[in-house]
Formats: C-alpha cells, sequence, structure tokens
DNA sequence: ATTTAAAATGTAACGGATTACATTTTTATC
DNA sequence: GATAAAAATGTAATCCGTTACATTTTAAAT
C-alpha cells in the first residue's frame, strides 16, 4: 500500500505539501496542487486512517449496542442515528449484542480503548463494570428508548408511564373495565413504567388492580402467543388486552383467534411501539406510535455535544407519542 | 489517559517489558509481571487499540452492508455473523445502508483506508468504484444472500431459482393453474431468480406464462398490499399469488382479505423467508425457510479466511432452503 | 534594486504500542 | 569460582499522517 511518502517521492515535494494539499488545498500552489494530485493517482494513494485517527485520538466512531436488529422498532432508530451521523461526520458500530454481556462488553469497550469516541445504549441496562468508565469518571454515552434514572448521561425516552396510561384510558374509554396487560421482560424500566400507567388510568377510573389479569412476556410473537393461549382458556376472560409491544400484540391476537375469540368484539388487543407490521395485521393494531427516527436523530446528536464537551448537565430528554386507534379495539362486550 | 509509559514509569521497568508483561506473561519474571500489573491499576491503562491497530495494520474489524436492518430475514443473518466474528476475536461494524450508495460507499472505504479488513455486502449490486479495489486488484470482500456472477468474490448464497420452483410446484399440486406472482426490486437477481424458478415449474406443467400475472412490489408491506389490492379488483382472478417474500405476501393476504377473499379457500397466498411474524399472521404464511443464521456464519468465516489468504479459488457456496407449508395455501378452488 | 511582508514549502517531532536487536541478569554446569 | 547458556530486560526503530516551527520563494512596496 502506498504511503504519503510515497506520493511526496513520486511528486517530488515532502510529506508536509501532500498532507497540505490534501487538506488544506488552498496553502499550496495550483501547481504543486496539480503535481500532488497526479503523484495519488499514479502510486494509488489511499491515506491509511486508523494512522490519522490515531494521531488526532478522534476517532469519528460511536458504538451503539442494540440489544437485537430484528426488532423492527430499533431498526427504525438506528436509520435515524445513521442519517444524522452521516450529517456530522461520524460512523455508526452498530453492535447487535443479543443480549450477550460479553458481546455488549467487547463493543462497550471500544470506546475506553480508544477506537470509538462514544457509546449509546438502546437498552436499559449498565452493568458495565468501571474498566468503561474513563477517568473523567464519565463515559461520553448517551440512552435512548429504555432509560436508566441512574447515572449522570443524558437520555432520550418516552413518557411510556404517560403513554401506557393514555392507552389503558382508551380502553377505559370503551368500556372496558376488565384489562389484562401482557408485559415486557422484567429486567426492562420500560415494563414498570407501562406497567404504573396503565395501573395509573385504572386508579383514575376507581378500577381495583387485579394481578390475574397481569401476563409475563419478553416482548417477543411467541409470548405473546403464550399468554394469548393462556388468556382464552381463561374462564372469566378479559375484554381487553394491553400488550406493551406491537409484537406481542401480534402473538396474542393469534392465540386469541385460534381459541375462536373475535377481536375486538370479544376482545380488544392493543400493542406498543407502531411497527410497520401493526397496519398490515388482521384486524389493524391500535397501538401506541413513537418517533422512532427522531429518536435516533436525537441520541446521536446529544452524543456529539457530549463527545464535544458543549454539555454540562446531562440533558433528559421526552419524545411524544401519539394513540393510534384501530381495529384490533372497540367496545366492549357487555357481559 | 494514562499510556504504556506511564505504566513502564510507574513499574519502574521498561515500555517494552510492560508490553511483554500483557501480551506475553511468560516472557517476564513473575516478580515484574506483578509490579507492572499493580501499574496498570494504579494509574488507570487501557491499552490505545488505535494505536494496536494503527500498527499491526490488522483491525479485526469486518464491515458488513445491508440494505436494512429492519428486514427481519437479514436481522437473522446479522446474529449468524455476529456469532462467528466473536468465536474468531473479529468485530462487526454494520453498515445500515439505506440503498444510499454516499452510505454504502462510505462504509465501504473503511476497507481501502485501513479501517476494517474484509467486507461483505447482503445485497447485489456492484457499484464501488475502483477506489475501493485495492492494489491486488481485489477486496477481501464476500457477498451473501443475494449475489453477483460478476468479480471473482466468494459468496454464499441459495438456489432462489430451484425454490421459487417448488413453491411454485406446491402451488401447482394443490391444482392451481393461474398462479400470480407479486415481485421484488427489478434490480435485484433475487427477483430474476425466483421469476425464473416460478416459470421453470409453469414450463414444466405444461402452463403457459401469463405475463399479467405478474406483480411488481419492492418487498415491503405496502407494495403487498397494494399488489393485493390490484389482484382483488381483477375480474380473472388467480387462484394463488406467490410473493417473493413474506413482508409483500404479508401485506397482500391483508388487502385480499379486506375485499372479502377467504385465504386459502378463495385465494392461496405464498411467501418467501419465513421471518417470525409469518408463523403469526392469519392464516399462518407458506413459505420457504432460509437457513439465514447459517448464511451470517459461513460469511464471516468464508471472508476471514479470504482475509488470511487462505482461499485461491473463490467458493460459491450454495445453501439449502425448505418449504413450510402453512395455513395460507389449499386446493385450488374449483372454477 | 532593496527591503519587507506574505505565501509556499520543508524539517522533524509526535501520537502509543510492538518488536528486532542489544545488553544485562540469572541459572546451570564443570 | 569461572564460563556458557538461558532468561529477563532495555533501547530504539517502526507504523503513517499531521503540524509547529524553520526556511525558502514569491510578491509588493519604496
Amino acid at each position: 500500500m502506498a504511503n504519503i511518502r510515497d506520493v511526496a517521492d513520486s511528486a517530488g515535494v515532502s510529506v508536509a505539501t501532500v498532507s497540505r494539499a490534501l487538506q488544506q488545498p488552498e496553502r499550496v500552489s495550483p501547481k504543486t496542487r496539480t503535481k500532488v494530485m497526479t503523484a495519488v493517482d499514479l502510486v494509488g494513494y489511499k491515506p491509511n486512517l486508523m494512522a490519522v485517527k490515531f494521531r488526532s485520538g478522534k476517532t469519528h466512531n460511536l458504538v451503539v449496542l442494540v440489544p437485537t436488529v430484528a426488532n423492527v422498532f430499533f431498526a427504525r432508530v438506528i436509520s435515524g442515528m445513521q442519517e444524522t451521523a452521516a450529517e456530522l461526520g461520524y460512523s455508526i458500530l452498530l453492535a447487535n449484542t443479543l443480549g450477550n454481556p460479553d458481546i455488549e462488553s467487547h463493543y462497550a469497550k471500544m470506546v475506553s480503548t480508544s477506537q470509538a469516541d462514544g457509546l449509546i445504549q438502546l437498552r436499559a441496562l449498565n452493568p458495565f463494570d468501571n474498566s468503561m468508565i474513563n477517568d473523567n469518571g464519565l463515559l461520553p454515552m448517551v440512552n435512548a428508548c429504555e432509560v436508566i434514572d441512574e447515572g449522570n448521561y443524558p437520555t432520550v425516552s418516552l413518557d411510556n408511564r404517560a403513554a401506557a396510561k393514555a392507552m389503558t384510558e382508551h380502553l377505559l374509554g370503551l368500556g372496558h373495565t376488565r384489562i389484562a396487560m401482557i408485559k415486557g421482560p422484567h429486567s426492562s424500566p420500560l415494563t414498570q413504567d407501562r406497567l404504573s400507567g396503565y395501573k395509573d388510568a385504572l386508579n383514575d377510573a376507581n378500577i381495583a388492580f387485579d394481578e390475574n389479569l397481569l401476563f409475563p412476556g419478553d416482548f417477543t410473537l411467541q409470548a405473546g402467543y403464550n399468554a394469548g393461549v393462556t388468556i382464552a382458556q381463561q374462564a372469566d376472560k378479559p375484554t381487553a388486552v394491553f400488550c406493551e409491544n406491537d409484537e406481542t400484540a401480534i402473538g396474542a391476537m393469534q392465540a386469541l383467534k385460534q381459541a375462536g375469540l373475535r377481536i375486538p368484539e370479544d376482545i380488544s388487543v392493543a400493542g406498543f411501539d407502531d411497527i410497520a407490521f401493526s397496519a398490515f395485521c388482521d384486524p389493524p393494531l391500535t397501538t401506541i406510535a413513537q418517533p422512532a427516527e427522531e429518536f435516533g436523530r436525537t441520541a446521536v446528536s446529544l452524543l456529539i455535544d457530549v463527545i464535544n464537551g458543549k454539555i454540562r448537565k446531562a440533558p433528559k430528554v421526552i419524545m411524544p407519542f401519539e394513540l393510534i386507534a384501530r381495529g384490533s379495539t372497540g367496545p366492549a362486550r357487555i357481559v
């Protein structure tokens, strides 16, 4: 591989001149510029960006930890990230962690080992050991979507509690009083927040919270299906099911329909996220839309501010949500 | 940030000794090893991997170009990649290109600019200009899933033609003779191959190919829906629709059902890919399953062989497929 | 033509870890 | 205890651009 010295030799100038001709063309005479460009082509010079980044100490890489890119919601967030990153001259190094702590740690260490300038987590947990925190006591990091309170990191999140409350109120407004909830993974603060919002709405409506209407899940189609099967078998069925994400809802609908229940006539189903499939399932799913791409854009933009020291107090950005009412929810069946 | 010299000073040894204590502990005395380790902790030393990679010329990074991580099939492929890469000590730099040539080029250049050792493309086109081809005339690259013939690159692909033929034969076997096809994007060789397989089967069955049974698509839910609407409006409807991917099929089913057609009684629908949603839609989708994770594993493993110069003639790996018959296909309605 | 300022170019240090080669220390052997 | 061999450690070059500082060339002004 040709290096800058080969170009300098070929052009008959010094390496400094070559560097200037490439980085700040106005600093060299037009004659020299031409000579250098010709030499670059001649020797097939490609700058070794590893060397550049090594010397400058700035990699212009951002690591993004995603539990799984297979989550359609995350995919949209990532698109937004890539967009803003490209605009600001950064690359996204996307780490599909599969929840594996080894993979998480491997990629997160890219920051402390100078391979990336900052980190965005699209997940809640923060199990990084201190080896990942740099000397200032703070890793350049932003938490998005699933947010933790601990730590002085900027966050971009939804008011999940308010959104879940809004959805529950939507169901209450349709006359439902026995509303089941299929939860997300225990470890996720989303699950806690959405559950709280659900309870808030019940409370405001003077309906007692019933532990038996809570079903476990993990945000997957299969978990939703399993919960749906259980619900369909119950003697005293709920008239509505609020699922903590759309995958869960789609899985649950499948089980409920297979059990002979009509949606929404016999039972209403609501989701959360508004993934693409939700508009195309049968019936189309009532859900909470989140500005996914905007999550990504905001997170990247915040992270770059952190990296450039432009942020003093860590901002906590709350994004707006929208309740999308579709065919999967309807008036409660009179029992 | 503490560097290796700080450690050396703190431990009272030379930098060479520190390096050896960390890389090849058996090369230094136990006494020294302890001193060095203590110093490492004391000064909070984290090796600058940018420096290491710069000097060694090996980044142990692999760039993966994906048109969109939102494609659930690709998400599985990526998981497989990450798995094998981690095993072999490599990191995956995932580039969600959105089909944007600027983004593609940006990430692909990471190889020629020494920021990554190799490249995997999960897409067919090969528009890279020569600036990305290094001096040996060949970029360390593997094409997976969507494969091009040109170029002497290893490939991992499915026999899409055979798979499409198998699916068409499945439909023919159910008595269908008017089988529509909703295609993928024109630019994709997958589309060509799957169309060829479809024609092969028709040909073998002595059924004339009918141009009017071909509908455009682009692998999205919306495109499938649009095609479904068109099909449902036709006077002389086909009795089966073969979609070139599952998203398309799910979108099409939605439109057909909304138009009052029963699936599969009135019309059968088949897809391709076996994404997770396909088992949970209504009715569950008959489709072609591909070993997605295995695609990823194989691609990474091949690429690393290429990087290490272990490959002479570029292998062309063909992965097996499986037809998954579910509820969306049934006997043709007697007309 | 001379002086001065501005523009262009060159020289060399630097970033952080690795490693070939040189040197010192330890261990083994007689 | 002397000598050789082996082990441990140190010195300094290296990877490749960038850039502060030094020097040379060109242009402008008198």
